[in-house]
RNA sequence: CGCGGGAUGGAGCAGCUCGGUAGCUCGUCGGGCUCAUAACCCGAAGGUCGUCGGUUCAAAUCCGGCUCCCGCAACCA
């Protein structure tokens, strides 16, 4: 019996898990499961990442100490993945004791070593933001995120040296399976290798919630070291707490979404070096669950709550919905629309179907167990033959986490059983007092094939396989791993049970005309940012200060998008002194017709500022709304161009 | 010229490494069947495989130019 161990990133508990989480927690059950099925060793680890300051300003908004605050949300990541049926066999908390104690003796153990040094985080400042930037990130030597002025200053901090290990981070990459699926390598190298890694900031002071460094008492251990040793740290490495690090490690999948392959394919693996570890086998990255071809986001009210669809169809049926959607590597998209026609298509009309049909069919003919008389017939060995050849197929898969691909094979067997049942029209052998035999076996070789079908489905969908084996009369001792290549396993007296129905099919226009209501009924709900708390006001200044500002009305004459950026908008303006041209960051709220011939306020005597190679001259007011959104300030249409505001 | 991926019947995808009848799922239409969750089975329609050019007896598949999309990086004055 070999080892397995599989984890899921461990989450950030700042709000509560969506689909999102539930797919990458979903997939590494469905292969935790499995492998237990092929008998391996299984250790399936997930967890929350539960420091770090915004969950520390969370809290402080409400009036609760962090801890009290990520305990509240764990217990609903807990809550999910028991009504999941996710079968982790350890949960990690990086507020756990055993933990904390680990990731300070890494530190040290890293600091010893000489990979961590003390350094200054020379940078820029934001007061408003409390963030440092090093130069690079300021945009025109301003605060990238609020656009302010940043003051210098110096942070003490603990930096950890990634170059050393750039050459085998190349190799690991484009030389091995490391990373699952190998596509996005090369950008890999080429963004962050190649310019040179840059030395890693690992450790804080600027605020509490964290855990401390223990020579340093002043700084607590950022993100990475703190996050990342997780996937160790959970073993009992460099603690008491569990023995299992010499039967586990290295990992065989480290599962994530694409927004964090970068951290687990470069500075997880240089950590690991560093430490002198085994590297893990392998990193697969999935893409995102899209909501009809947008990127989920709070603000946009299109979070998919996993809570109710579950209520609606049954956690397998939506956990099957997105294994069975989602390519590794790729994004998928998510939709009402998606999900019911794959539940009615695959499993109301293909699988449960099937074993309603097969096991009303033994009900009516033989009352529920079949006589122990056989006729077999040539139809026979196409199914009994793709019936005991599949799992070599979906174990192949299943070793490369193509879990699509896996789901798609096994239904092809339930396709070939429903073209079975209609070869042999076991409705006409009913009628036949001569054919009971024949009939026999027909109903046999079906439902010793949907044994096949549920055990194989059951690491996917571990709810209702039961339910299942119940129906088809089947035992534990029937639905092994080492019984999928055999048939002819169930008893041949065996005795069925007409049962609930399986996955009942959905009226979708009805359903999905509740869905989109429940979702605009959640939407207020769901947006927690209503209470808009405007930006702090900015320190008093003098009259003359304020006159310091040009502000003009102008009039939109030309818009483009600037090429190769995603945020910027090219303006022609009218401003009445002439002409002038501006870039703003607005692309994603307004197209250049929503524009042209507006008239809009203008900072005039900004100093130019050349963007994505563009020179601005100005720019243009707007507000940030509190979702995140941005609001271009347009003036009266009377007003002329140039005319001066004050 | 920052880096990478992609463009295939109405939708979503496979095929492209190793050139030679373009395949799958859903949808549409027609037929069959009646055991079953108005489910199942069969058949049909529908594609100049983004575009232009090249190599070849032969290109979705190889080579080059172009257009458009999507990621990453950058960028939100």
């Amino acid at each position: 019996m070999s080892n397995f161990y599989i984890t899921t990133p461990i989450y950030y508990p700042s709000g509560n898990p969506h689909i999102g989480h539930c797919y990458t927690t979903t997939a590494c059950d469905s292969i935790a499961r499995y492998r237990r099925m092929q008998g391996h060793n299984v250790m399936f680890l997930t967890g929350t990442d539960e420091h770090g300051q915004k969950i520390e300003q969370k809290a402080a908004e409400a009036g609760i100490t962090p801890k009290e605050y990520v305990d509240g949300i764990v217990e609903i990541f807990k809550k999910l993945w028991s009504y999941m049926n996710i079968s982790y066999d350890r949960y990690i908390r990086t507020t756990d004791d055993y933990h904390i104690e680990s990731v300070q003796k890494i530190f040290k153990d890293l600091y010893d070593k000489g990979y961590i040094y003390k350094g200054k985080y020379v940078g820029k400042y934001c007061t408003p933001c409390e963030s440092f930037w090093t130069s690079s990130q300021l945009k025109d030597g301003k605060c990238p995120d609020c656009g302010r002025e940043v003051i210098d200053a110096e942070e003490e901090a603990y930096f950890f040296k990634m170059s050393p290990f750039a050459d085998r981070l190349e190799d690991l990459l484009l030389n091995t399976d490391y990373l699952q699926p190998r596509t996005r390598a090369t950008e890999l190298v080429n963004n962050f290798i190649k310019p040179g890694l840059e030395d890693l900031c690992v450790s804080r002071t600027s605020f509490k919630w964290g855990i401390p460094v223990t020579f340093d008492p002043n700084h607590v251990v950022y993100v990475w070291i703190d996050a990342l040793s997780n996937y160790i740290t959970a073993l009992g490495y460099d603690n008491e707490k569990y023995n299992d690090f010499d039967t586990f490690w290295p990992a065989d999948v480290h599962m994530v979404a694409k927004d964090i392959q970068r951290f687990h394919a470069l500075i997880w693996p240089a950590m690991l070096m560093a430490l002198d570890l085994p590297l893990p086998k392998h990193l697969a990255v999935h893409g995102w669950i899209t909501f009809n071809g947008d990127k989920m986001s709070k603000s946009k009210g299109n979070v998919v709550d996993p809570f109710i669809l579950g209520e609606r169809y049954g956690c397998d049926a939506i956990r099957y919905h997105i294994l069975r959607e989602m390519a590794l590597g790729a994004d998928s998209d998510f939709s009402n629309e998606i999900l019911i026609n794959r539940i009615n298509s695959d499993l109301a009309n293909g699988f449960g179907n099937l074993v309603s049909r097969t096991v009303a069919m033994a009900d009516k003919y033989f009352g529920g167990t079949l006589p122990t008389e056989r006729e077999a017939a040539p139809i026979d060995d196409e199914l009994k033959s793709l019936a005991t050849s599949i799992v070599g197929k979906v174990d192949a898969f299943i070793d490369n986490t193509q879990i699509k691909q896996a789901l798609e094979t096994i239904f092809t067997l339930v396709d070939r059983a429903n073209k079975y049942i209609d070869e042999t029209e076991p409705w006409k052998l009913g009628k036949d007092e001569t054919k009971k035999a024949r009939l026999a076996s027909v109903l046999y070789n079906l439902l010793d094939a949907i044994r096949i079908i549920s055990t194989l489905l059951s690491p996917f969908m571990p709810t209702t396989m039961p339910k299942v084996w119940e129906q088809i009369g089947a035992s534990e001792n029937d639905v092994t791993y080492g019984n999928l290549s055999k048939f002819d396993v169930l008893p041949q007296n065996v005795t069925v049970h007409k049962g609930e129905i399986l996955f009942p099919r959905i009226d979708a226009d009805k359903e999905i005309e509740e869905l989109n209501a429940i979702l605009m009924a959640n939407a207020p709900q769901t947006e927690e940012e209503p209470d808009f708390t405007p930006e702090e006001q900015l320190p008093q200044i003098e009259f003359d200060d304020f006159g310091k500002v040009d502000l003009r009305v102008a009039k939109v004459l030309e818009c483009e998008k600037v090429k190769k950026s995603k945020k910027l908008l090219r303006l022609q303006l009218d401003d009445g002194m002439g002409g002038r041209q501006v870039v703003s960051g607005i692309a994603q709220w307004y197209a250049p017709e929503d524009l042209i011939g507006k008239k809009v306020i203008i900072v005039a005597n900004l100093k130019p500022a050349v963007l994505c190679g563009v020179e601005s001259q100005g720019m243009i007011c707007a507000a940030d709304l509190p979702n995140g959104d941005v609001q271009v300030q347009f003036a009266d249409d009377k007003m002329p161009c140039g005319a001066k505001l004050r």
